[in-house]
DNA sequence: ACATATTTTTAGATTTGCCTAAAAATATAA
DNA sequence: TTATATTTTTAGGCAAATCTAAAAATATGT
């Protein structure tokens, strides 16, 4: 596997997450900042591997051994952003373009002993699951904090967007994983919030609400 | 810098270590397991860059700053793999391989964080020096076993090859880095030697001592 | 010194991953 | 349903890093 074909699975795995059915040449381009002409050169690669499908025209999907490899390559990502908040105590806004890089190593015996180092954690530092070795992505129940009612309670479990902005943002109104969160007040017309994080109220646009993940308690 | 561009002025300034004057095309490509004709290539692109000087025919030898970026390769390669022995309880056998491709990740604060969380090592598992942020490497006072005379001692303090075999071999005569070994034969005819290592005598051959670094006691 | 051997460079290809521009297929809308 | 817009593919090229084969420069031995 070339760091190329590794970026391109990755890219898929995650748009076959977000959408339903086949995953265009556009959305593939537009995710990993390229032209859709340059997708579909690695589709057909990609595809006479046998690590997707694709038909002209009509997108493409995952086989299960490209699935295998995407996630594993997600794997690492999240192991090495734990590996780097907790052991080398960089911040959660710092890690993932280091991730980027360190996910492409080469070496089945360095994740093992990476995981067991680490404790064998379940998520990484923005509350995203980490695959097992085989691949498997176990999802827990999780919504948005945008979909919790007024007076309801939630502990943030995640992020959705996890930009170094938004998660600057989040630092600066002390919400972290584990944080608990109050709904004082939900405006209907924009969908703002009014919520309580430890002892402080304040306001938040629907946009932010929209990229928090919570646990309803 | 791309990561062929790093390996060849991180194997210019190994060869500059080991060899007197200009180095020439053939020993870059030899040592790089490649072709003379890729090293041309090569060494034009980084002369322009100045990060060496080229003369056709005559060799190249690396300016001040093809000397810092090898260097900075190095403290990667190095401080990677005390990390893997360290903390992931690899094997001093097993890490060069994926130091390989650690070296060439790019992030100054990983480098300056990891050094930290490490204590600051002076030297690899292998017993080679670690150059500092600047790419000072300090020299140290050290021989090689098959320079010692009979009825002496030395420490040992590194080795010259480290391939996967020879240190297995030193593992099997549980020679390693700080162990104490005693001369107590040497062949004039083809220099192999008698030694012990704690309680074990056994003999050695003069390949094997030209590889063996000790500091006399 | 001169022929021969060796080293080094050049010329021309190849592969990977990307690009732009144009053509082809598909979707949308009057 | 036919024209228009959008999406996707193809065609042709480029840069990086490599290779083989051939030419040029340098070194060596008698
Ligand atoms: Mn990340
Ligand atoms: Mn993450
Ligand atoms: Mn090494
Ligand atoms: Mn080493």
């Amino acid at each position: 596997m070339t760091l190329a074909e590794e970026n391109y699975l990755k890219a898929i795995f995650h748009l076959e997450l977000e959408t339903a059915g086949e995953i265009s040449t556009n959305a593939i381009a537009e995710r990993m900042d390229t032209k859709p002409s340059s997708v579909t050169d690695m589709v057909q690669k990609l595809s006479e591997k046998k690590l997707l499908i694709y038909k002209r025209y009509k997108g493409v999907s995952l086989t299960e051994a490209g699935r295998k490899v995407a996630a594993g390559v997600i794997r690492k990502h999240r192991l090495w952003e734990v590996f780097l908040v907790e052991k080398l105590n960089f911040h959660w806004d710092e890690v993932h373009e280091i991730a980027e890089q360190l996910e492409h190593i080469q070496s089945e015996e360095l994740i093992t002993r990476l995981d067991q180092f680490l404790g064998s954690p379940d998520f990484d530092p923005h509350g995203d699951p980490i695959p097992d070795k085989h691949g498997v992505l176990k999802r827990t129940e999780k919504k948005l904090l945008s979909e919790i009612e007024k007076n309801q309670q939630g502990i943030c479990v995640g992020v959705k967007e996890s930009s170094p902005e938004f998660l600057q943002y989040l630092d600066k109104k002390k919400v972290s994983i584990g944080t608990k969160i109050t709904v004082l007040g939900k405006e209907f017309f924009d969908g703002s919030m009014i919520i309580q994080v430890f002892d402080d109220q304040f306001f938040i646009s629907k946009t932010v609400a929209e990229n928090i993940y919570v646990q309803t308690i």
